[in-house]
DNA sequence: CCAAAAGTGTTTGTTATACACCCATGG
DNA sequence: CCATGGGTGTATAACAAACACTTTTGG
């Protein structure tokens, strides 16, 4: 996302200015979901959708505005967030040039933390209507980069609750991936990774063997990484 | 970097200006360089050292401007740079609020291109003096997404020439990554990357058996990559 | 006792690593 | 003939992928 409520008038800009998009995803309904905001720019935009965002503010990083931008407009905190990269185009904005810095996250499934009534909602990542700007393809990129990470990092993590059961971590893979997963081989594949810990209790009340729980260790820092 | 050579006047701005800079390294006398341009901005740094870059204008794309500023400071055309991150730090720039997107780019080992006697030299990546900027911040984030890269691209291409042997290539790697690789190894994981070919022409004249010639051909691209 | 999800091992193929010797040339 | 870098193969270990049955519970 790239305008606040004031437009952007360009007369008064050097030549561009700096915004930030983030990319907030969640897993919901059996989809991967996406943050979406109402956007409402006539004459160039009128009611779309886009990700939360906004301009940096003199006194803070990008990274500082993505986080703030993504609590004042969608009521989340405490969200890790990661620079996918810029995006520059010179006309992604029409009411003038805005580049902008694009950010990914992940939140819990389910409780959104949305402030009821507002014009913020998620929506799955697939049939995503035109969105404004360039956040259809913001979104597509951070799309990549989230099915990419999930191989060799925890990052799923965030999006499960503190407790959960493998049966739920693989649900997850699977509708974030968008494929069907072997439980083994993914057990397996998770427990190298070493960033799973068995709590020691079990989730019984369904009509099936109750599952044992699981929860996420601190990642260890991977030393230096030899390529070869 | 990120001074033209007009001062960046803050009361101009809305809040920033948006800058590139650009990592270009080369492989010269056995070790990584980079390229470095003098940077005389006092107070703040007095002939300092820091990678070329500048201002993006307000009809160009960030690549764009990247690839503009190369050309015109360095003197290099036909590289292919690709984008490393945004670094806003706020007091990265102590004359006033620049957020520059950072780039990377490979040059063929020895012919520099540079016009002689131009304030721009290639140094050693080990041992960098203090750099203008955050530009030893850059480098190093540069460096660091290189060694990771060449472990699954071709990109040590841009730095050979058009024919080589796979001595030649080997001494690349190892140089980059600053550890000695197994040469049969080394020839299997690059063959299983699919973009050399043998050219059918040794080189001799050295005081051993010469060398068969390879030359890269064309990068495939790899479908839709499933990362399970 | 049935349905539903949980849990578990083995086999096979692929890829990564470690390792040592002969080859062709120039001097 | 010797020094120099060029060129090659194999054995082992690690990892990825495919695959099916038993367990425990609620209803």
């Amino acid at each position: 996302m790239t305008g606040k409520n004031k437009p952007v008038s360009s007369r008064r800009l050097r030549f561009a200015v700096i915004a930030i998009d983030v990319v907030l995803f969640t897993v919901m309904d059996n989809a991967l979901k996406v943050l979406l905001m109402h956007v409402h720019r006539p004459p160039f935009f009128i009611h779309r959708l886009g990700v939360p965002g906004g301009l940096i503010d003199p006194k803070e990083t990008a990274d500082e505005a993505a986080y703030r931008h993504l609590a004042e407009k969608g009521g989340f905190n405490d969200v890790a967030l990661e620079q996918l990269g810029t995006f520059s185009a010179i006309d992604r904005d029409p009411r003038g040039r805005v580049v902008s810095v694009a950010y990914m996250g992940l939140v819990p499934q389910g409780k959104s933390g949305l402030p009821d009534d507002r014009d913020v909602c998620f929506q799955s990542v697939d049939n995503l209507p035109p969105l404004a700007y360039d956040h259809n393809r913001i979104v597509a990129s951070a799309v990549e980069h989230l099915r990419t990470k999930i191989a060799y990092t925890a990052a799923v993590a965030a999006v499960l609750p503190k407790l959960f059961s493998f049966g739920d971590l693989q649900r997850i893979y699977e509708i974030i991936l968008g494929y069907p997963l072997d439980k083994r081989n993914l057990r397996k594949k998770i427990m190298t990774l070493g960033m799973l810990k068995k709590v020691g209790k079990k989730r019984s009340g369904a009509a099936h063997r109750p599952a044992e729980l699981y929860t996420f260790v601190k990642q260890k820092n991977s030393a230096d990484k030899r390529v070869f």
